[in-house]
DNA sequence: AATGAATGAGGTTTCATTCAT
DNA sequence: CATGAATGAAACCTCATTCAT
């Protein structure tokens, strides 16, 4: 039980690392402003967490793991593979469309690849097993005469490139969906539909 | 003369700027530091600029006016219109391509709108401008049956942020053209060619 | 039997306050390095003493009850008076050179009178009490014609800064007894032998 | 000028850097209260030593190249070689006398070796040149037969055991000169006088 | 105009102590 | 009793800014 109680303030803190290091970095995130956001003392952060680097490690990692589970999956297979695809789309940017201001802490361990070096190969061996995963859709797809013969490889890519550049650029809330939706047509352009 | 002095100091201070700001942050980079790399004495910076946060406006807006002279600028009119759009979309990437880092500040002025308000205004306007300087090449390309049709308002924000993403995930130097090329002709794919 | 099992973690926490406070100092020394030591856990050092300088103040006096039953000892009564006295300065200094870095503390006692200073004067009193035992054995020397004349209080307290002089600049380990054994014999030279 | 004024500012910390690490101790010892006491503020304090490690370590080698020349010194020759010697050790007993606390620092640095390894080394070298010193008075001594036949290096040692252990363990004020009188008279004994 | 010493606010981190379990 | 999570005071250190020279 008295686990339990810990786990849920390690939980808090994390969130609230989280949250304040997307929205001002690193250094402008505080750790006075993340215990005052989390609900707990000063002194109580440094009892979850050795330093602010492994705090900050810890809210890239965490998040990483769901992005990476969503980016993994797709859309149940169907014969018509340009809506699976669609479907796949939509699944990978309803997540960053709720995702916040995450992605910008990825952003900032790219920028800094030395110094969080654990974590930017930790982000570089997702790029390859998200090409992986994404192959046999696009093959399909290719094979089906649905979209032209494109690398894969590069498909994938530029396509993960497309959703951090729009999860970068935009600054709507999730409310404004219309302009997701948007993105998530235009996204399949990327893919090289035979139109 | 005593001007022209001055004129080249500021630049050396501000081209410090650029570089370390982009590097390393706002919080990360500091005066002594910049002042090193400018070769300037430490107190000189504040004879040239007024406080950090004016260094750093600076340091934003002024590589912003080359960036914004690019992605302007548009391969000369000629009869074949999707040759006419790949050479365009060549233009404006190749910049990206050797831009280094200097995303990496707009991203971060973006992520702090209200701090930087007059600079994320400024950004946010050329947005507009943006759309309006693609509107016509896209259109045309439109009406000569190339280009599906679609909304040239988007088709440029999706470029746009696709330009954008590319440069913060990609981390390769400008040399290593090959995978630029390969985004270059990826970035058709957005303008929604009939294939 | 229940204050048997307090008794025995009382020491050991003691002992491990001994040891770290002579070897890193009182600052240095931390509460849960002492509990590691001690092998018990960080809250219960304060449920037998009260707080740090507690611990520390025990750390002190509790060896020097040791320290003091030792210098104030001396050897067997025997007619060569000389030997008798050099036999006692073995027994005390086999002791010093046993004690490692314990006479560390008494100097931070000692440094530090104003904060210490029941401990201090616990010192002090001990000097006294060390004059007054040894004064019989140079006397008898001196009445012997072993001795020259001296004031024997002044013998002791030189001998007892020659002792204290030897701890705590000697580095060596209680192995290399050669140069103990040499600092013996020049601790007889302060009693001012007639040769 | 300006380079005159640093120096006497520096000057000033280091003094108040010796006198406080003296008196309290290392951890005791605050940058705060060594700003203070130096008159100025706290950021100057690294304006002049880079942390608190340097400031100790130069607060520690100052006085000590004092306190080298001071006992590598020596009474002027002359005919009476006991006489000769016992002023030698006042010249040196006197400086000890004043030094007040200073030799509480060295005491520290002796205990934690590993940490001041820098200094340690040139404490231990200092002993060496210091037997090597004295050795010529002590083997006059020994020729002239006013003094019994002992190993220089080892009256050396002992009789600087000896001054660090009275001044370590006394707490006499400089005005307390009686005392500092015995001491030295005493000290004689430690170099075998034939009495 | 150029310099860099002086300043102190504010950041991270340590750690003695309290106290609920 | 034993435990160790929670707390916040206080330490060291950085660095933007001021200002005398």
């Amino acid at each position: 039980m008295a686990i339990q109680k810990s786990e849920e303030k390690r939980e808090k803190i994390l969130q609230a690392g989280i949250k304040l290091f997307s929205e001002n970095g690193y250094s402008k995130a505080t750790i006075k402003d993340i215990s005052k956001e989390a609900g707990v003392s000063f002194g109580t952060v440094f009892t979850y967490f050795e330093n602010k680097d492994t705090l900050f490690e810890a809210s890239v990692l965490e998040p990483l793991e769901d992005m990476k589970a969503v980016l993994l999956s797709q859309a149940e297979e169907q014969d018509d593979v340009a809506a699976q695809i669609k479907e796949t789309i939509k699944l990978h940017m309803t997540y960053f469309a709720q995702q916040g201001t995450y992605a910008r802490m990825v952003q900032y361990v790219i920028g800094q690849r030395d110094r969080f070096a654990d974590l930017f190969n930790e982000l570089n061996d997702f790029t390859e097993e998200f090409q992986e995963s994404l192959e046999p859709l696009i093959r399909k797809g290719q094979e089906q005469g649905v979209l032209i013969e494109l690398d894969p490889n590069n498909v994938a890519i530029t396509y993960l490139a497309y959703i951090n550049g729009v999860r970068l650029t935009t600054i709507d809330d999730i409310d404004q969906l219309p302009s997701w939706n948007m993105f998530m047509d235009h996204a399949y352009l990327l893919f090289g539909p035979k139109q």
